[in-house]
DNA sequence: CCACGGCCTGATTC
DNA sequence: AGAATCAGGCCGT
């Protein structure tokens, strides 16, 4: 099936961009899960083309547009950016990059996960939790797991993460998911909630606080004036605009907020990827 | 409110 | 080779 992208779109770019971590990438075709499908997905100029589980394939084409969000005005949202040097740099250099709106669950067991590790380290902590505990689905030669819920989480145990190399965080996911299956609440409402009030919601759970927090409200909650301050943003953020003065992360965040504006959160994914990249130039 | 040290693991550096 | 160091932080003191 083939589908017409009208957006600025770098479709790679945007998968390995550090907000999720479980697509695999094979030659120019990437595969995954959207919405629990399966999806096989590659791009060549303005022309998507994708196989996948869900019957009918057309119903498809809503979940990419809302999981890419390709809903979002992204050249009118890099125009309102474009004024500061940095970001002008930034969306110059990859103006494909995209934020990602993907299932809420996952990116809060992902971004706990996060904390003091790497990318391919996520990546790999992920995956084993999928192909233990998630259901298997196939297309064609394809293999993915869903990403199991709640209560299936928390019923494996603070030992069973352990040896799945969670290290410390092990506790913090059950936990988390203890907790949330005892609510029996759907993280998406959160999104009716206002940014302030949804943060303080999930920085209540074990292991997440300011920085998990705000990944999980940028890249699955819909909040894009969220700022998440890693130690590539805070780098970049102290050595750009403050003079190398160092600065607390709420200080940072507020700052962000008023500078950058209601769509500070894709300045921030430029950002962090201009930065990371090194594709900046000195002073 | 802020500063600091400890924490699992694994890759890389010293 | 084996010991430090670092990696997209959090939590308790």
């Amino acid at each position: 099936m083939f589908m017409k992208i009208e957006q600025p779109f770098d479709l790679s770019a945007t998968l390995s961009s550090g907000q999720v971590f479980r697509w695999k990438r094979e030659g120019e075709t990437w595969h995954g899960l959207i919405s629990n499908n399966l999806v096989s997905l590659e791009l060549s100029g303005n022309v998507l083309k994708y196989k996948t589980t869900m019957n009918p394939s057309k119903k498809m084409e809503d979940l990419i547009t809302k999981y890419f969000r390709l809903d979002d005005n992204l050249p009118g949202i890099q125009a309102s950016l474009d004024w500061d040097f940095r970001l002008s740099q930034a969306i110059g250099a990859l103006g494909g990059l995209r934020l990602i709106r993907q299932d809420p669950w996952e990116c809060l067991i992902s971004f706990i996960c996060s904390s003091n590790s790497n990318i391919s380290r996520i990546s790999r902590i992920m995956n084993s939790i999928a192909q233990g505990f998630g259901d298997k689905i196939t297309l064609g030669s394809l293999v993915g797991f869903q990403f199991p819920g709640p209560n299936i989480l928390a019923s494996i145990g603070e030992v069973g993460f352990r040896e799945l190399k969670l290290g410390y965080r092990a506790e913090y996911v059950d936990k988390t998911a203890k907790i949330l299956a005892d609510n029996q609440m759907d993280l998406n409402e959160l999104k009716s909630l206002p940014y302030f009030k949804a943060k303080a919601w999930l920085m209540a759970l074990p292991g997440v606080g300011a920085k998990v927090a705000d990944c999980v409200l940028l890249f699955s909650l819909d909040k894009l004036e969220s700022f998440p301050i890693d130690v590539w943003v805070r780098r970049a953020i102290e050595e750009w605009y403050f003079n190398g003065e160092q600065l607390s992360y709420e200080k940072l965040a507020q700052w962000a907020a008023d500078y950058f504006g209601p769509y500070a959160g894709y300045a921030q994914q430029y950002l962090f990827h201009h930065r990371r990249t090194g594709e900046f130039s000195g002073s």
